[in-house]
DNA sequence: AATGAAAGCTTAACGCC
DNA sequence: GGCGTTAAGCTTTCATT
């Protein structure tokens, strides 16, 4: 279901849709001198096999009263970290969870409002089964916040 | 130029093209139930003043070949970290860069393809002036990588 | 796989309220 | 600010290669 190659026009269509995800297909079709049914077809297929899996509008957290951006480290249980980061997904506030190597523990990335939801959260998470303890840290800045992904080509 | 306030409508269209980036003017329009000239209006203003930062084609990056995530911790000479943060920002595997509080250094999050190119990257920031030390944890595995804001409402 | 052509929608601009 | 109308452009399907 998934075992396509990609080819250099199937890149390309990838390239201008992860910088414009509005970019009208009639439009790629122009710039890849291609017609524009092809390209059609071309990107129902990368829709298909999950290359492409959404369209998003990005949004400016800051605008939107989400100034508050930290990062959890979630000390777990021995052999109970996946299952920890399962419930923990439920977090709306949790953007991302990542289990890491090494000490064998869970980093989330949180994004609030307020200082108070990430308290709330903080304890919300210390009582969670499973979870030995947190240790966080509050950015002051975020310099970057890149989603779109370095293809190569 | 940014101190519109935003009404119940706009949090709804803003929560539906973050949800769905081509969701046609007119469908928002029939779900809203206005006018779709007054939904283009709208929209359109919620790009010009900056709610709206771009739409994106969200793209599966394991089935691209990007499977390695890792975070580094990247330790600075006093009083110069935002500095070295801006010129890793050039670094397109560094998807992001924060300033984290306690004790003035860096936290970045970056996407490979293989563990080489995390090795020349880490090198590399070895070599940045003004860089001291850095420490990395590997993801084994990404439970959840979520873009999308948590609105209120 | 790629294409041109046709039908049905969508967008974007206008003038009116 | 909201609306209906309209022209231009877009998507989608289909028969053809």
């Amino acid at each position: 279901m998934n075992d396509m190659t990609l080819d250099e026009i199937d890149r390309k269509i990838l390239k201008i849709l992860q910088a414009d995800g509005r970019t009208a297909l009639s439009e790629i079709a122009r710039r890849l001198d291609m017609g524009s049914a092809t390209i059609h077809e071309r990107v129902n297929t990368l829709e298909a096999e999950g290359y492409i899996q959404d369209y998003r509008a990005v949004l400016d957290p800051e605008l939107l009263g989400l100034n508050d951006v930290a990062f959890i480290r979630v000390r777990t249980e021995a052999g109970h970290f996946s299952e920890v980061a399962e419930r923990l997904a439920e977090e709306t506030a949790i953007q991302e969870i990542h289990e890491l190597t090494g000490e064998a523990d869970l980093l989330l990335k949180v994004r609030v409002g307020e200082r108070s939801a990430l308290t709330d959260l903080l304890s919300r998470i210390g009582r969670y089964e499973g979870v030995l303890s947190t240790s966080t840290d509050v950015a002051l800045r975020s310099v970057k916040e890149e989603q779109r992904l370095d293809l190569p080509g």
